[in-house]
DNA sequence: CCGATAATTTCGTGCAGACGAAATTACTTC
DNA sequence: GAAGTAATTTCGTCTGCACGAAATTATCGG
């Protein structure tokens, strides 16, 4: 017989995914939400991995019906993959918000050892983990937490770098893939619930004068591309 | 280059060990432990591998120098590899004490749970949950905890069917390893803490009378030796 | 000391998942 | 529409970890 993988204990249905096949997912899934296609590249880049690693693997993907994969031109969540997904999803935001909110983990290490954990603790676990913090609706940096059936809001925010000058708005959500970003965009106050108003934008992709709060702040479109806004209820 | 395969991220020092090598190390400590050698069928039976699987495997970690092997004569734990398996042991109970405390997670349902996370935790996330814990001696079902250091008490204690008759003892641990065993362990109040004084024991391995608080019980010689024993301070 | 039995190892194999190099396809630009 | 470039796939290969079957070694009873 092959060898057993180590196996998430996550999957709900017959076919139990490993650890990268739940990378892959989750990676496709916030691709497209993002709009643009998974494409090999796109994809390769963001998981790290080398090309010819990744077209391998989708085509695997595609034939246990997860993806729907037209070769050359990228892969898309069936809607079985958009579930595992999602459940992966779930695991990842629980996790953070436990472990910021009642283990004192730092807001830019959080990510990380979710990351891990997602794919090693079991969907009655989270449901205790979520339990314990009331359910919330959103992990620290303002990502919405899927429920347990996979139910999401999907709504895309602007972000910062697009919001136009003059108008009020509040911070949804900050991207949580890059910690450094991640303590940058802290120590400006930039977290969810802050209160934002442009200033002014300098031409070709040039810094941003934002009032954060009381404050005014400079700062550069990388940075504002990863602050999602909404206008002011 | 050959696959990055998943790694704990637990290793301190150059070589992360991946959840297979950590599981191996766990099996040889604890059979160890129990002053058993660790032979191949020994370790293939307590990981539910099959006895040529274990072989090779063996062979990696002797050459890694985890273990010293004498071929057809067992495996025993170097430093390095004693200092690689109680790391994971911290973790493993660390995770239990943890899930059962604070989490409310179920006396027989949190050996399985540690099991996996304990691959994916980060030291510096083990140590927290200690910390909020009080940084705890014994895990729930009665063992040590391994400290930072990897310091810890191994202390071996008779188990209830070697207990003497008439001679009061108090519960130190319970074995964690089956789940169905440890439920019925807890029905009958044989936790750690509990007194019990053996009333009489059947002869050939038969079952042992035992009062445990105030209740007298019948129990048989595999339940007895999960229950390990010390005189009552 | 010799054979029977049990434990262990070797050998060939398989799968998951990764890689680089080379081949292929798609796109863009004259 | 052809040519060049970029993206993608195919191909051969590698490592980790597992397996069964067969060969080997140890051990125990006589």
């Amino acid at each position: 017989m092959a060898a057993a993988p180590r196996r998430s204990p996550a999957a709900s249905d017959s076919a139990p995914l490993t650890a990268p096949v739940e990378d892959y997912l989750k990676a496709i899934y916030d691709i497209q939400q993002g709009g643009d296609a998974a494409t090999t590249n796109v994809l390769a880049e963001r998981l790290a991995l080398a090309p010819a690693s990744v077209s391998g693997m989708v085509r695997r993907l595609a034939s246990q019906g997860l993806l729907d994969h037209e070769p050359y031109r990228g892969a898309r969540l069936t809607a079985t993959g958009r579930a595992a997904a999602l459940r992966t999803l779930r695991r990842h935001r629980v996790l953070e918000s436990y472990l910021a909110t009642v283990l004192g983990v730092p807001w830019d290490d959080v990510h990380a050892e979710a990351e891990q954990l997602e794919h090693a603790a079991s969907d009655t676990l989270i449901d205790r983990m979520a339990q314990a913090l009331g359910d919330p609706l959103f992990d620290p940096h303002g990502a919405p937490i899927p429920t347990r059936d996979g139910v999401v809001d999907e709504t895309r925010h602007s972000t910062l770098a697009d919001w136009p000058v003059g108008t009020r708005g509040t911070v949804m959500s900050v991207s949580d893939k890059d910690a450094a970003m991640l303590r940058y965009l802290g120590e400006l106050e930039l977290r969810p619930g802050a209160m934002v108003q442009v200033h002014a934008r300098a031409p070709y992709d040039g810094p941003i004068e934002v009032m954060v709060g009381t404050e005014l702040r400079q700062i550069g479109p990388i940075a504002a591309r990863a602050v999602r806004i909404a206008p002011t209820a």
